[in-house]
DNA sequence: TTGTAAGCGTTATCAT
DNA sequence: ATGATAACGCTTACAA
């Protein structure tokens, strides 16, 4: 059996408060008797009960992770940025593959709950009603990854997208492109659509291309079907174009289907850049050039979070 | 706060006892008396708490899993099968990335211990003799993936060689290869020379193609000194080869250093795969083709047997 | 400086 | 069928 605090007191002639004293530097102690107490654990082995200790201090220095996949790259990079920055503020990360399956999802999210974990980190999935209100249950802090709520109040990591848009737009200009059009999703939209024709036209700009409002097709959403009623409207404007910047890899691979009926070439005749998800842009044909997010920077981020907003709330 | 089963207890109009043992389906409860604690359960929202059960019960549902390096397609494929298993019987799964860094791992096998996991798994680090002694002190099932101890008893999970290699051997074939050699490790290795040996000669032979001792280069070893050296042996006596199937992929890229030596071009000139690793293979200039590994089968294998080493422990 | 004792939220052993 | 109550291993007032 494992020696306990008890052990050690026993072993080193002071009470258990003692031991627990040198084990967390609290004061209340000579020199004397703290050399006694670490040579009494030197000797047994004694390696303190976590779970006890969870139990007293009420955590558990353990957050959960949500994927709906933990295979692929995506989700193995996120983990790693959330893994390292974690173990660096001394916490532990419990995995968890949901599937994208519902129950599963409430099961685990259950399962962590019962844990205690003191954070919860959830990755790429949408928060539905029953999702928020189990949030809610453990009153722990949620932080999102790759995914938003417009529903729930729930704090959410991304990158920059005027600066992810402009690093792709500058991709393409690089490549030699002149004539650069973009598929814009929801210009209304404050958290991903405002940004992205940010980027977009600064490129633009600084490599002294002229910059026109009908190069930029915009649309509600952003999803295939966008892509794919909107393509045509753009070649038709300007068909002189010879690439374009997509605000999603949904319109980029609507776009790329667009293109196959009309008879253009991609990307002989026009090259076409996502953004996002990379798994469309993955399974897509031909392959789509996508804007690589910095996934592991994301996990680390959210760690953070996470971990700050714990702070606050106690 | 969260309700506790006093809570429960209260509201229920029972001793806290009588809650423990619905909760647990524990005999000595009337239908009646389960309803009125179910009903109070679902009124106060109540969750057990795992880590009290934890402390009571001396296991916390959880097994640790130490990484080298948590990115990578490799680690995210072991640890989704792992990851799977262990939900599947109940059990969490934290992981930690040591980056192969010895004071790392040790601190992280001090967090597990401290945490008391229910077992361990170790992925393709070499096992030092103060890890086994930190294994030792845990108490717990440890089991290794894509590496084995000589020196310490602990089991591991790997492939069937003699079929992998079987598969390579095959896959050479079928390129349209006639005279494949292979530079084979070393043969008294019961655990991963042998088979890999046989399953090369079975796929030749299957093949109808003719099988000579003298087109495998054995060596006492599986690494890269032992590729450099036989291949220009192997070679010299078959000139004629097109192929080889190398034993590791140590082996395979030290061939790729010696061919480049001799002025011989891969894969132009000579075919090469490799086995093992991948890492090494990934990085090799020019990439190898390795025989892929069912990852997550083994990570679902190990997870399967710590859990059994477990249940006979106690 | 040190020890005693009351929790933390469970399970499990007794009684009743 | 049910209820006290003693663990489990620790932290933390409160005393001494």
């Amino acid at each position: 059996m494992n020696p306990t605090i008890q052990d050690v007191a026993k072993a080193a002639k002071v009470s258990i408060a003692t031991v627990s004293r040198v084990l967390n530097n609290q004061p209340g102690f000579s020199e004397k008797t703290k050399a006694r107490v670490l040579q009494a654990i030197e000797d047994l082995g004694y390696q303190p009960n976590a779970v006890a200790r969870g139990l007293v201090n009420r955590n558990t220095g353990t957050i959960g992770v949500l994927f709906p996949s933990v295979s692929g790259l995506l989700s193995a990079e996120i983990l790693f940025g959330i893994e390292a920055r974690a173990h660096e503020e001394g916490y532990s990360v419990i995995v968890c593959n949901t599937a994208a399956n519902p129950e599963k999802t409430l099961r685990y999210i259950q399962v962590l709950s019962e844990k205690r974990v003191d954070g919860l980190i959830f990755v790429s999935e949408e928060v539905t009603e029953d999702y928020y209100k189990a949030f809610e249950r453990m009153g722990v802090p949620v932080v999102l990854i790759l995914t938003q709520s417009y529903k729930y109040p729930l704090p959410y990591v991304k990158v920059d997208d005027a600066h992810a848009a402009y690093t792709a737009t500058r991709h393409l200009i690089e490549c030699g492109h002149e004539k650069v059009g973009m598929l814009s999703g929801n210009p209304e939209e404050l958290l991903a659509g405002v940004g992205r024709i940010e980027g977009f036209k600064r490129a633009l700009l600084e490599a002294g291309l002229s910059y026109s409002d009908s190069y930029v097709e915009t649309s509600t959403s952003f999803t295939f079907e966008d892509g794919l009623a909107n393509f045509p409207k753009l070649m038709n404007r300007h068909p002189d174009i010879t690439a374009i910047f997509a605000a999603s890899d949904e319109i980029a691979v609507g776009a790329v289907s667009a293109a196959y009926k009309l008879g253009i070439s991609i990307p002989n005749d026009v090259s076409i850049i996502g953004y996002d998800n990379l798994k469309l842009a993955e399974t897509s044909v031909p392959p789509l050039t996508t804007i690589s997010q910095p996934f592991q920077r994301m996990g680390d981020k959210a760690t953070e979070m996470v971990l700050e907003m714990k702070k606050i709330m106690m």
